[in-house]
DNA sequence: ATGCCTGCAAAGCTTTTGCAGATGC
DNA sequence: GCATCTGCAAAAGCTTTGCAGGCAT
């Protein structure tokens, strides 16, 4: 139940729709959701949560710093709990699956590149759009 | 007057529109335009060419590898000419201006990313959001 | 009690689709 | 002439917003 304390952190009031989406999006099944992923699971549990809700929560979550909003491809937004851990995705294009990867090393030439061009690196957005070789174990 | 070859490689019917659209993709302003963005030029040039027809077209452009579609953060799409030549695009936080890059170890590094977790790598998404230094000449 | 929060429904935005008429070959 | 293409308008899909009531503190 530290959950409580992380929406006093954001600044945000303790309500029970905040406590379910935190808890769903801290949930160790699959780490990145839709807000119609999220308000299903709302459903499936019971939970009287509206789906205009979620994605308020979402928002406020994401200015809280609390989950990250990623924009794969397809239209919708997929939401993951914001560890302070940064990392890149990779996208199975057969399975959907979603694997975290860094690469200090990418992360370094990107600021490189940057440099090189006269920028200064904010921030980045690396999805690999990848497949599973056959007969390979996956990590 | 090369356009009228593009299409048809394409296998697409030589139309008005499709050049229109073609010559303003091929245009040395903005590479990268969304929808609405090709639709305006449209309207300025006095061209009768409904939005529903630029997604169409842009879509059919886009099945016959002519445009590359990319989906910066912001919800819509922008596409570009496909000249075959592969790159990734730097977005100035700032000024919102779009610069592509390539980097052949950043490319190298996310096939070695993939192959390590048993995944092969299609294809990528990298987009650096980034800002000018001061004092800095931006090349 | 007060002010933030929620649910519902309606609107907003980008993109897609249906259909009848127009156009390319 | 026939199939493909286009324009218009309406629909679809995701997300946001307005409003009246509800809940946390």
């Amino acid at each position: 139940m530290e959950q409580r304390q992380e929406l006093r952190n954001a600044g945000l009031k303790i309500t029970l729709p905040r406590l379910k989406i935190l808890e769903i999006l801290e949930g160790n099944q699959q780490r990145h959701k839709s807000a119609e992923d999220i308000y299903k699971e709302l459903l499936n549990a019971n939970e009287d949560i509206g789906l205009a809700t979620v994605y308020r929560v979402l928002t406020q979550f994401e200015s809280a710093g609390l989950v990250t909003r990623h924009n794969f491809e397809g239209g919708h937004s997929v939401f993951e709990i914001d560890d302070g851990k940064h990392h890149d995705h990779m996208v199975c294009v057969d399975s959907g699956e979603v694997v975290e990867f860094v690469s200090d090393e990418i992360e370094r030439l990107q600021a490189e590149v940057a440099a090189q061009h006269g920028y200064e690196l904010l921030d980045h957005s690396l999805v690999l759009y990848v497949k599973k070789i056959a007969g390979a174990n996956s990590d």
